[in-house]
This record gives C-alpha cells, sequence and structure tokens, in this order.
RNA sequence: GCUGCUAUAGUGUAGGGGCCAAUCAUGUCGGCCUUUCACGCCGACGACUGGGGUUCAAAUCCCCAUAGCAGCACCA
C-alpha cells in the first residue's frame, strides 16, 4: 500500500486518528537534549596526561563542552595522573596548549594526584563500610577464581583486619604487586568484569613527577569518588567505558550518593593513523615520526600545524555527535568543514611544482595582476614582472602547443624533439579560450621562492610566489593544488603543510 | 568463552508506529559561473543488515539470526 492509499484507508476506519498524521515534526541539527540538565550542569573532561591530545580527545572534549555550553554550568579539566608509568611529564603542559588550542569552555582544573588523601580517606570509610578489602592474593590466582565465581580467602577478613592492612599499605610496608585493595561487588555477578575490582595498589617505580607517594588509586575509584566530591552531573565518554560505570556505580551505592547521568557513545575508527599514545610514541621513538606534530598523526598538534582551524575539528566533532554506534571518523568531512572556515580568508598563490626554466621569445615586459582572492578585490593583488624568463610546471606544457600563462599572456610552444622553444602570442584572452589553451600557473625566473609542500603522501618540491614569505603561520590556498599553511621561511626557503584541496 | 552495547547511501547524520517510495551534510559524476584551481549556483547518483512476528499501518515495537564493537588489568 502506498502512504496515499494508507492514509485514505485509515480516513476510512479510524477518521479521529487522521489528525495526527498533519502535525509536523520538526528537525533539528542539535545534538539530542541532555535529561535533567535544564538548571545547568556540571561535566568534565578527563584526560590521562601521557601525551598531546589527540581525535578521540577532541570528540569526549567537545561533545561535553558543547553540552556545558549549550545548558551553562561549569566544565572541569580533571586530569587523572594516577599511574605513575602512564604519567608523561611533559604532556601536563602539552594538554593544557592543546585544550587551549581547542577552545574548551574550562571553568576548573584539578589534578588527582593533588588528591590522594582524599582517595586513602575514602578507601578508609569503604573499608568501614564492609565494602572493600585488602587483598594478598596474586594477581593471576585471583583472576582464576573470580572466573568461578569463588572467593579469595582475603574476603574474609574482619574489618579491623582489613583496616590494619590498609594502614601498612599506606605506611610502605609493601611492595608494587603485594597488594590491592578490591571493592566488595557480587562474585556471581554474570558479567565478570563486574566481580571485586581493584580500587587501590602500589606502585614503586617510577616516581611520580608531581607527589611522593606510592598508594594509588585505580580510575574506578578515583573517578567515583571525584564525580561525586566535583559534583558532576552528567558524563559523556567512549563505550568503552560502559562496565566501568556499571563498576564505579558500586561505590555511589556503598556511600549512598547520587550517580552522574551517563552517555556513551561508540567507537570512532579513523583509518591510516594511530591513535594510541604509546604507539604514537614509539612511532617516535624509532623515527617512524618526526614528532607529535608529524603529519601523519591524529594528534591536535599535527592538525594544527596544517592549517585546521579548531572551529573546523569542533564543526565535525558535534557532526558526528553522541551516537552509540561505531563510526569512522571521516576526514572528508573535516576537510570539508575546515575548507568553509579557510576558503574565504585563504590567499591566492601560485605554486610551480617539477619546474622548467624557460625563455618566452619575443614576450615583452609585462606586469601581471593576480587577484589575491578571486571573491574579494578589496583585497588587492599580487604582481609580477617578467622581462620573458619564466617558470613553468613542466607537466602543464608537455604536448601542448599552446597556453595561456594565468593573468600575463599567451604563448606558443614548438617541439623540437623534446625541447620546447615558447614564443609570445599576444594578450588576447578571447584568442587562448578560442584555441583552448589551457591555463597554467607560473613564476617569473627571478622572482621566486624555493617551496617544499610536505603532505602526507610525501613532500612536493617545487616553487612559490616571494609574497608567501609574508604568510607564516596563515593558510594559503596554492591554486590548483589546494589548501596549505605556511609553517617557516629559511633562508629564503619556504616550508608549508598541505591541509586538503 | 562469559557479559553488554549497536546496526539508515562511500562517510557522518535526522527520523523512535501513519508527514518516509526516508532528512541534512560530505563525497562522486555532470552542468553553469570563473583568467586554470577553489568558492557559489543547478542537477544526478546513492541507504533502512537478513528472516519471522505484532498492527489497518513498521526504518521505527518484539523475537531470532548475522555482523561489528566494548569489557572481563594491581591502565585510563
Amino acid at each position: 500500500m502506498s502512504p496515499a492509499e494508507r492514509k485514505s484507508h485509515l480516513s476510512e476506519i479510524a477518521p479521529e486518528l487522521l489528525a495526527e498524521l498533519t502535525e509536523t515534526r520538526e528537525h533539528s541539527r542539535d545534538l539530542p537534549a541532555l535529561e535533567g540538565a535544564e538548571n545547568g550542569v556540571v561535566m568534565r573532561f578527563a584526560p590521562n596526561p601521557s601525551g598531546p591530545l589527540h581525535l578521540g580527545h577532541a570528540r569526549a572534549s567537545i561533545l561535553n563542552d558543547y553540552y556545558v555550553r549549550r545548558y551553562g554550568g561549569r566544565y572541569v579539566l580533571r586530569v587523572e595522573d594516577t599511574d605513575p608509568k602512564r604519567v608523561d611529564p611533559e604532556a601536563y603542559a602539552m594538554v593544557l596548549e592543546d585544550v587551549e588550542w581547542l577552545g574548551l569552555g574550562i571553568t576548573d582544573i584539578v589534578y588527582q594526584s593533588d588528591r590522594l588523601d582524599i582517595y586513602y580517606d575514602w578507601c578508609r570509610k569503604l573499608i568501614e563500610l564492609g565494602g572493600a578489602y585488602v587483598c594478598l592474593c596474586e594477581g593471576e590466582r585471583f583472576r582464576e577464581l573470580k572466573l568461578k565465581g569463588k572467593a579469595c580467602p582475603c574476603r574474609e577478613l574482619t574489618v579491623e583486619e582489613n583496616l590494619d592492612l590498609w594502614q601498612q599499605m599506606l605506611d610502605g610496608e609493601f611492595y608494587e604487586g603485594d597488594v590491592t585493595v578490591r571493592v566488595k561487588t557480587d562474585l556471581a555477578h554474570p558479567d565478570p568484569a563486574m566481580r571485586d575490582y581493584s580500587a587501590m595498589r602500589i606502585v614503586n617505580a617510577p616516581l611520580h613527577p608531581r607527589v611522593d607517594a606510592t598508594v594509588f588509586p585505580l580510575m574506578n575509584f578515583s573517578v567515583a569518588v571525584d564525580d561525586h566530591l566535583l559534583g558532576i552531573t552528567h558524563v559523556i565518554r567512549g563505550k568503552d567505558h560502559i562496565a566501568n560505570t556499571r563498576r564505579q556505580r558500586y561505590i555511589f551505592d556503598y556511600f549512598g550518593w547520587k550517580p552522574p547521568v551517563y552517555r556513551h557513545y561508540g567507537r570512532m575508527g579513523i583509518s591510516g593513523v594511530v591513535l594510541s599514545t604509546s604507539g604514537m610514541r614509539e612511532g617516535i621513538n624509532s623515527g617512524i615520526y618526526t614528532g607529535w606534530d608529524d603529519i601523519h598523526l591524529g594528534t591536535m598538534r599535527a592538525i594544527a600545524r596544517r592549517g585546521i582551524e579548531p572551529e573546523a575539528v569542533r564543526n565535525a566533532m558535534v557532526d558526528i555527535g553522541i551516537g552509540e554506534t561505531d563510526i569512522s571518523f571521516s576526514w572528508e568531512n573535516l576537510y570539508s568543514r575546515n575548507k568553509e572556515l579557510v576558503d574565504p580568508k585563504a590567499n591566492r598563490y601560485f605554486f610551480v611544482p617539477d619546474p622548467i626554466e624557460v625563455v618566452v621569445e619575443g614576450a615583452p615586459r609585462h606586469e601581471a595582476h593576480a587577484a589575491l582572492h578571486p571573491n574579494d578585490p578589496s583585497r588587492g593583488v599580487r604582481t609580477l614582472v617578467t622581462e620573458g624568463k619564466v617558470l613553468l610546471p613542466r607537466a602543464d606544457i608537455e604536448g601542448k602547443s599552446m597556453v595561456r600563462l594565468k593573468d600575463l599572456y599567451n604563448m606558443k610552444i614548438e617541439w623540437d624533439a623534446d625541447e620546447p622553444r615558447l614564443s609570445y602570442a599576444g594578450d588576447s584572452l578571447e584568442e587562448a579560450r578560442r584555441e583552448k589553451a589551457p591555463i597554467i600557473q607560473w613564476l617569473p625566473a627571478d622572482a621566486k621562492l624555493p617551496c617544499t609542500l610536505l603532505r602526507q603522501d610525501g613532500s612536493l618540491e617545487g616553487f612559490c610566489e616571494p609574497l608567501v614569505a609574508g604568510e607564516v603561520d596563515n593558510v594559503v590556498q596554492f591554486e590548483r593544488i589546494g589548501f596549505a599553511r605556511i609553517d617557516s621561511v629559511d633562508n629564503g626557503r619556504v616550508s608549508a603543510y598541505f591541509a586538503h584541496r
């Protein structure tokens, strides 16, 4: 039945329902509402300081930021540095820089390493409540028991014994791996991931860069305590945390706290890019990457270096949203978001790759005036002067008998074997069109800058206009090549990073 | 293996019983514009994982299958 047929059929059998059909649903580009957020929210972004921020962090931080902006409230940057093995002292500053670059509306910054006493305190309370015990079992042994749903002997210790052992932990009487504090959950829980997980452990080495301690909370414990103490109302994070959310729930329940509202978005795959911090670090150490801002990486600094703007990242991430489906991140979509930002402001310049230097016979001295931006004449022109000696992209003249140098004049080409002989052929644009002469880029042979355009799939050597030297840190468009950020000019040599077409 | 989550065009997304022979963006292809490219404008292409069920009506609800993903760390 077609929709129209269904409608007429419905009017026969139940005309009173027909009114509902005429109600129009409204479409909105907004992300779904968060329940209980009407009066403001307190949200958090909680990176581990093991390296700079990457696209995975960008999604988490931007999505939370989006809702804080939408509902108003506070946005806590919580640096989760409770594992000395995974803390890179240099990462603290990198995280802060990247947060600033992204333009997140952070209102509070807390470091978990400043809060160890708080965790110790609540750990003691949890033991007193009978919600946790000190476990002396070897890890592998406990795992076996857990998978069978059996308790280990430590689970039967009295509160007093547990408190005593806990004090010994704090006093440094144990070494790494000897002991852990476990949250008492449910050994019969159908999901083995829920059974008596660890809340506290000892790390003797390496030393923590910020704090003199050996007892550290595990993520599930510190996160639950902090979310409550900091008054976090809503949490948006990846679905790899779904099990953690359930584990943290036990702590909220033991203390009678009200947990935040959670949303878990699906996994985001990024083709061709290593996203794990450890993987990137390995690549840097082994020389595959030049550093954290290597153009092959998905870090914020690599993306920034290529001239992609934070607003583009934000738009791309909000566009992706908080769906629970696994998705693959699309560079195309990010590039398109960036292009709409950058196209209106990027100045245009010639870039001649694989150049051939030629003399155009009979060419008069000419001044070419090319617009800096085709849609914005007020920005002015670049003036290129030539006496007849020019640089051309080899590929653009090969096999051609006539071309037009853009904004300059027409040129005839005669081929003597592989050697082109070029001669001036008038200024008429109409004639060039009539002859279907391609319009190509060029540079005066005596006014040019060598330029390396670094791209992910190999760099492109060529020459560009001298004015490009004044565009350091800006995004320009090399006509016919694409957008690029001018990274530096050293001794008259330009280094540019390719963004996208 | 156990536990859980998810399934709409190449990619991302909207739609949560009737407005849906399915939205928007991106992409690709064509055209217009343009002193190449880009931008802009016009057009085309392209999807409800499969099978059952409920219902007058299913992309939408239920069941099964399949696939993907996550967790089962003294990482976050």
